[in-house]
DNA sequence: TGAAGAGTTCCTCAGCTGTAGAGTTCTTTC
DNA sequence: GAAAGAACTCTACAGCTGAGGAACTCTTCA
């Protein structure tokens, strides 16, 4: 068979390319799409560096292991926690709707959903994953000051994890109803309860 | 190393044993608590073969494949679509109540927790067992003879996720202000919410 | 110009994976 | 009592895994 990492180039030269090669920039996107799509142990090394079309070896130079890969892929580019964070402020009376729209929308953008999706598929399994994912997706929960209280605490978890629990179903379960309803229509339709739980 | 299968036994006898040991059954826990704890991929037929004493070519006699052993262990023994579909039947105005309690309760109990924790950690890279879960969880969702329109199938479907992601919020991601909640208090605050969805 | 170092290739290692076959002993059936 | 089959053991295979080292080439900077 003899595969030789990259599946149609032949015998490329060793040593050093001339220029700038994105080969770092490209292993990190091979690395979030493959992350997305298998999860953290589903992701092998190799593969991410086969989709990079690159050398595995250069994974191991440019990111010491797999697991500082992992936590470089997600957590480099992202403004997750800042757009939830953005979404709190604001009138009051309309915080549901705002909330909803930005963390479903979280789900859909192209740039963010590789992170949400590789997060959630390596949280069920690894406990840093999860504690990640925590993290990236609860930390508004953290820091809204007007959470003092254990009751307000629980409140905002149970609006984390509807909403969670909607994104889950529509992307990674595919249910049906919920993958044929459009972002607006669920929006809409989870706003009061959200509105209701964060006040 | 020589590992030999099992942990401590060393050189058990060849050819069968005398009378009715429970291998079969014990082969099945054993699987059905590192599904539920590493997932389909993270449990090794070989990890499974150890935990229940045994040699790990047994599993192989008993269930031909490791996908044959997955959709045993977790199919062979559960009653949890019937105890969903039970909790349909009632007053209509305890209907949220009684619903967000069989729900959560099924999540707490040792003899349904394993099976839907390895159908979690299972179905997030494993397509098939993403099915699974959802003809566990959500079989009352097609059952429902009331639930004919579009949107009625998708707030039924929002009830669901809601839960759904309120038990994988709790139990497998551990967020802490639902960690903390006692059962009773959860479907307490979810209730009305579920109940406002399914009417 | 020369040395340091970053980017790149190939090869190797020990370990684990699911599956498979062949042989031994007990139980059941005729 | 003999034959069939179920329960059980050990050993093997081919493939993949993450990690690491050695060598080569280009770029950068003194």
């Amino acid at each position: 068979m003899t595969d030789n990492h990259a599946s149609h180039g032949r015998k490329r030269p060793t040593g050093r390319r001339t220029g700038d090669s994105g080969t770092r920039d490209a292993i990190l996107d091979a690395a979030l799409g493959l992350f997305a799509e298998a999860g953290y142990d589903g992701a092998s090394v190799r593969a991410i560096a086969a989709r990079a079309d690159v050398d595995p070896a250069l994974i191991r130079h440019f990111f010491r292991d797999k697991d500082t890969l992992f936590a470089t892929a997600v957590a480099d580019r992202t403004t997750i926690p800042q757009r939830l964070a953005a979404s709190f402020e604001g009138s009051p009376d309309t915080l549901g709707h705002r909330f909803a729209d930005t963390y479903l929308r979280l789900w859909e953008e192209p740039e963010t959903r590789p992170i949400l999706l590789a997060l959630v598929r390596s949280s069920t399994t690894s406990a840093h994953a999860a504690q990640m994912l925590w993290e990236t997706l609860g930390s508004q929960l953290n820091a809204s000051e007007s959470a003092t209280h254990d009751d307000q605490m629980r409140r905002l978890a149970l609006a984390a994890s509807h909403l969670f629990g909607l994104a889950f179903a529509r992307h990674v379960v595919r249910l049906p109803p919920l993958v044929a309803a459009d972002h607006d229509t669920l929006v809409e339709q989870v706003a009061p309860v959200i509105q209701t739980y964060l006040t």
